[in-house]
DNA sequence: AATGAATGAGCCTTCATTCAT
DNA sequence: AATGAATGAAGGCTCATTCAT
């Protein structure tokens, strides 16, 4: 049961719950959920077996915070230089810079993210996680971005929307590899319509 | 072995393979790769399951061919609508198909999507299938845009990003129900970006 | 879920169904239920311990099954002798004979006995199957001795408690073994009882 | 190793390891031997996990002392309503004392007694410690009554018969619930058993 | 070519017991 | 004497794949 998972309010434990987590992070990231055993994270993490179910109500559970740590290190710093930006925003350079953040970052998740969105698809607790997360890090997002004097005409629309192409773009860079494809010349593209979203 | 992986000629042999792929197609889209048993595939294409290994060399293979049929429903379709468009093209009315078409498929495929996706992080095979089977549908599409006028300076990778962005925003609208977007807003502000991108 | 369960309709599958039974059947007396492992009952049945899991739900199931036959091998053989015994009766011969064979069943399956009693208590299947079976008998014996010229009044209580003291001698005589006790003379004790119960 | 066991010499850790055979006792009453963790147990004792094992070698060796307990529990009461009889005994209401009291007992012990007697079954060591206390209240029993001037021809044998149908017919009336059954007039039966037996 | 029963390696999880503090 | 986090062996069960028929 869940409430039988403790909760570590020491440091040490605190410490090896999130070995536990980093170590799930890494191997879901690695050969996927299904890829992953327990066994493989409890010894990634240094730990026996058996803590690791003193920490967490299973698997999944394992999962949810993975999920948690890649939202904050994926959208976060995506937040933090909208936040930091310069007023008057130079939206062409804020969204060079978001472009080229979202690509170092999804160098480092692309597979988690795909692995993250499949099981969202299967698993309902996954997909409120996701989408409560993501709330958050769009309304911080409009938020900054209205008081930086971009126009609040349908502002959540764009910044999600927003969001979702510099994602795509990134994942296209990244992961895809099309070798017809000049990703130099498609980041201009990106750029512009991004300016022009925001004019 | 893939090796003694039947190839079957005869017209009976090739309806039983299809009828498989799509017990695959079926039940990977409901309940994802891993939920799925291939007794349940064999069951559903009404064939036993020893039968399965002489069309297929492993589970994953049904998926391979899965793939393929999923790239076929969903960007072919869209492959149609732009063949089809009249010229001079309107490209508003070109995009605003192009997006009811999108969500309309993805609405039937939306969790297969990251099914596959997901799948193609772990599987270089997959991958490989998915690129090249993309690969042949930017090319199509682009082929068609140019006859039809649209200025072809960075034509691959404009396609490329448009569908992208039509994906993520279809992917948006079926699956995420942030509820505080306005979907009807936003579908129009990415009319308004493939167009501007095109003209 | 058990509804995948087979239900084996070929007398190959009903044999290899027994065997698994029968092989439950001897573990849990030898080592009770929580000393048998489901592994252990697949070996012991010459089969694979995938194939359990094809004729039974669960590890639970399996007792089930084994307690219907072990009713059946420890109630019918005592119905068999009242039904069997001649007309008029002579109960002292009748009350030693189901004595005998009582105490000759439950040498054969005194530690299931007590395995099964004690799931009952957390099991409330195994409880109400127990319960079920037990009726079927004390109907069934009631019935003979009626039909056999005893009186009937509260025969079926009776009856009941005559089953339950003569277990209950036949325990002590195969199980406990107090050494201070003659169990011979017991025995004639807990005949004069059963004459005196039902004359 | 049992040598290491400590032998609580102070007051306080002999009301410590009391707490733990209290805990054990209800445990296992309440979901039985192998439905308990020892986690639990220290946790209803109000003690750490570690220190039940300074107390006692292993979860069995709790369940040794559970047994003491409870015989003493399920027993004494029984041999105190015989040794406080007046004398000339009336053995009718002597039954019927000992008929309401071993019903109240049961009721609150029922399931216990079934763990314990299934475990005797798997555990040497439960089984002797068992007979031995069995043994004890058996014979304090038959000095009482020879007292109060009942005939000693057998009387171990008849003691020890008497306690078991009782026993049994306790249990029936408790637990197994078989509806058709008037329990009323059964208590009169078994009543009229002893008194025969001991006249 | 076809069946579906059978295989068995491997997974998630539990829990009696230990041990650092 | 006491704590409770940690250990890790072992169990129930699943499922991709094989094989006798």
């Amino acid at each position: 049961m869940a409430s039988t998972v403790r909760i570590p309010q020491q440091e040490r434990s605190i410490e090896k719950k999130n070995k536990i987590i980093q170590a799930g992070y890494e191997l879901f990231s690695e050969v996927g959920y299904y890829g992953t055993t327990t066994v493989e994270i409890a010894k990634r993490a240094g730990v026996s077996t058996g803590i690791v179910y003193g920490y967490f109500a299973d698997k999944r559970d394992i999962l949810i915070c993975v999920l948690e740590i890649y939202i904050d290190k994926v959208y976060q710093p995506l937040a933090d230089i909208v936040e930091n930006a310069a007023t008057p925003l130079d939206l062409n350079r804020l969204a060079l810079s978001v472009l080229d953040k979202t690509i170092e970052l999804h160098e480092q998740n692309a597979k988690l993210h795909n692995t993250l969105h499949s099981l969202a698809t299967t698993d309902e607790a996954v997909n409120a996680q996701f989408i409560n997360l993501e709330n958050k890090i769009t309304d911080q997002m409009s938020r900054q971005l209205l008081k930086k004097g971009v126009n609040g005409e349908n502002l959540t629309e764009k910044v999600h929307l927003a969001m979702n192409i510099v994602q795509s773009f990134a994942h296209e860079t990244v992961f895809d590899s099309h070798n017809y494809i000049n990703y130099a010349k498609m980041k201009n593209i990106v750029c512009n319509i991004l300016v022009e979203l925001f004019k």
